[in-house]
DNA sequence: TGTACATCAGTGAACGCGCGTTCACTGATGTAC
DNA sequence: TGTACATCAGTGAACGCGCGTTCACTGATGTAC
């Protein structure tokens, strides 16, 4: 029944980056067949090179497309009270045990830093964009240091926390990560 | 010319999980095969089954003969001012552009966290038991908490490092995780 | 507005390739007498 | 100590399989008159 429209392609499109940004979260890059993501998408594999030029370029645009998703709200934010109240909701549930246990929903760069920065250039410069748009958001004073080392804590805590076989485990390891970033938002020095 | 003798099968044995752990670390699990190893260690891939019973074997025993030779020194340690030099050692060794530059030496938390925790439970407990070996050792009081989240920062600092493409910007990276080390480390809440 | 035609989204078979693993084989090593 | 023999470390061809990518094809879509 092919051809689609050019409204149906959008969609087609749209949801081959969202589900291979699920999927690669996942179960990972190299772990992940283009076929995977196209059945998932509700499609057949064949098809997948009117959308993207190669894998990598799929890699690169469903991590930008995860990372924009991410930090779609808190980026919005424009009272400081607001960005305030985003940054502290990021971090709870950064490191909680859901994130932890979902990471296809979760952030990107804990996913998929591993992957990216032994990947193709593209997708590596894609992760070290997200690094600095979300450090920027965590930042809370006018120190963007500030903002690397929690998102830096955070991404480690949860990177140690999904090596745990034991939530109780999980849990002891998010609780040290929990006391690390209160010590860096309240207490840098500026 | 086989047989080997037996001193010679262990050679091999030793020489497999030595550059098995180096080729991992450079260039992540998946991606590497088990020729690819069997060749680094001048042998052919036929005879590594003789070794091991899989390469999900050889990740799980490659891995932990890396953290041995990592922690190496610093498990050696036996009086407070020599744990409390290996400690400040490993953290400014951890913290260099050298480390987020070559990973075939580096840690191997850092550059396999990401493959093990989604990869066989064997590999992924080994990565548990390397965590909370470092952690340990990363502990300046009584609270484990403190090196946990020590090893957190130094981890993910490392790890967003490696996604930059000038060697500026990953220093900024490692100033801001040093920063946020040196707070955790001396002005941690007991 | 209707018609003729080029475009192209999606299909499914096919491509070459490298993977993890198995296997028959070689011949030095280790062992039993 | 010497000899006969089983063992097994390492080799290299072969296995089935799934990968990323290509391609001929279909037929609805978009366009030009």
């Amino acid at each position: 029944m092919p051809r689609m429209s050019e409204a149906e392609k959008r969609k087609s499109h749209k949801r081959i980056l969202e589900k291979a940004g699920e999927i690669f979260r996942q179960r990972g890059v190299e772990t992940t067949s283009v076929s995977d993501v196209m059945q998932a998408a509700g499609l057949t594999h064949g098809g997948f090179y009117r959308h993207f030029k190669s894998k990598d370029e799929l890699v690169a645009a469903a991590f930008k497309t995860a990372v924009d998703d991410v930090l779609n709200g808190m980026e919005a934010a424009d009272s400081e009270e607001q960005k305030a109240a985003a940054r502290r909701d990021y971090i709870a549930t950064y490191l909680s045990l859901c994130h932890v246990g979902s990471r296809k929903d979760g952030c990107p760069l804990a996913a998929l830093a591993g992957d990216l920065n032994r990947g193709a250039p593209d997708a590596r410069r894609e992760g070290h964009d997200a690094l600095r748009r979300t450090a920027t958001q965590l930042t809370p004073g006018d120190d963007p240091a500030q903002g690397v080392a929690t998102l830096a804590l955070m991404l480690g805590t949860v990177t140690l926390a999904r090596l745990a076989d034991e939530d109780s485990n999980a849990q002891a390891l998010l609780d040290a990560g929990q006391r690390g970033v209160e010590l860096i938002q309240n207490d840098w020095p500026e």
